[in-house]
DNA sequence: TTTCAGCCCATGATATTCCATGAATTCCCA
DNA sequence: TGGGAATTCATGGAATATCATGGGCTGAAA
């Protein structure tokens, strides 16, 4: 399973291109080809993006809600509609769909964030003011999941 | 599942490498090519360290949590997006990021602190000072033995 | 025509690899 | 068991490779 960690910021030239780390490339399965997914997140001002395998289980899970309910229906909308299949040119770089730049205020910079499976693209700046948020949510506070075996 | 313990003193050179324990490398999986996982600690003032393994169960665990809920991306910007992944060169040494080095007031020396599956890196006198105050504050108490469960 | 995606190449900065050295430890054999 | 030989280890500096980034060229789509 790729392992995506640590952030990256690089920069976004005249014609949109924006160069994938090389970490995040390495982790990616040969199988895809050079391809990734992205899709906006449903709870960060960001995008997310993964490999097909990931997206595939995503469109799993969905399929596992009832079919033809409100919730089935709203993933389906939110998540697998709304994605874009993305291809990783010679030089190691993507160009994000204009309408994504304009919706997350996307401009000179790009910030890659690890997630484990997946990563974001934030604004790098809208990612300063989250961090720290999150910080402060999480300071003093233990996740029993974090440290008991979930088996 | 590696073991890392003991303490091992070692020294940074100007360009931020440092011997990686030798013990420590012989914990290390093959199969890891060389690579170690290293993210600031939640609990105290240092960097933790791990091989793939036990990341990979951190994003897990972390991944367990509701997908798309604040926990899940609250532990994963914590974690995850501070997390780098580190090669050890031919010699043995790995080179600590910078942004680590300043954040943790890493200059002269490292100190490498055995934790088991995973171990700490210091600065020296800051562990000297942590190690005191856990020794006044486990005075008295034991250890509870493992609940294995029922599975 | 104009725009854009795909491809190639160039370049400077940074990161990684390679080689050398001395100290400390382990090994080995008389 | 003692002492020298061989090996491992941490450390330093130099050489090399990788990466992000910029630009140009070409053909296909609009």
């Amino acid at each position: 399973m790729a392992l995506f960690i640590g952030t990256h910021e690089n920069k976004i030239d005249r014609k949109g291109r924006v160069s994938l780390p090389a970490d995040y490339r390495a982790e990616l399965p040969l199988e895809d080809d050079r391809t990734i997914y992205i899709f906006p997140s449903l709870y960060t001002p960001s995008l997310e993006a993964c490999d097909r395998a990931q997206l595939a289980l995503h469109a799993e899970r969905i399929n596992a809600l009832d079919q033809f309910s409100q919730e089935e229906a709203y993933f389906s909308s939110q998540i697998l509609a709304e994605a874009r299949k993305i291809s990783i040119d010679g030089d190691g770089r993507i160009v994000l769909p204009s309408e994504f730049l304009e919706r997350f205020k996307l401009g000179g910079k790009a910030l890659f964030v690890g997630g484990g499976p997946k990563f974001h693209i934030w604004e790098p700046e809208a990612y300063a003011a989250y961090r720290h948020e999150t910080k402060e949510a999480l300071t003093g506070r233990t996740l029993p999941s974090l440290t008991r075996p979930t088996s």
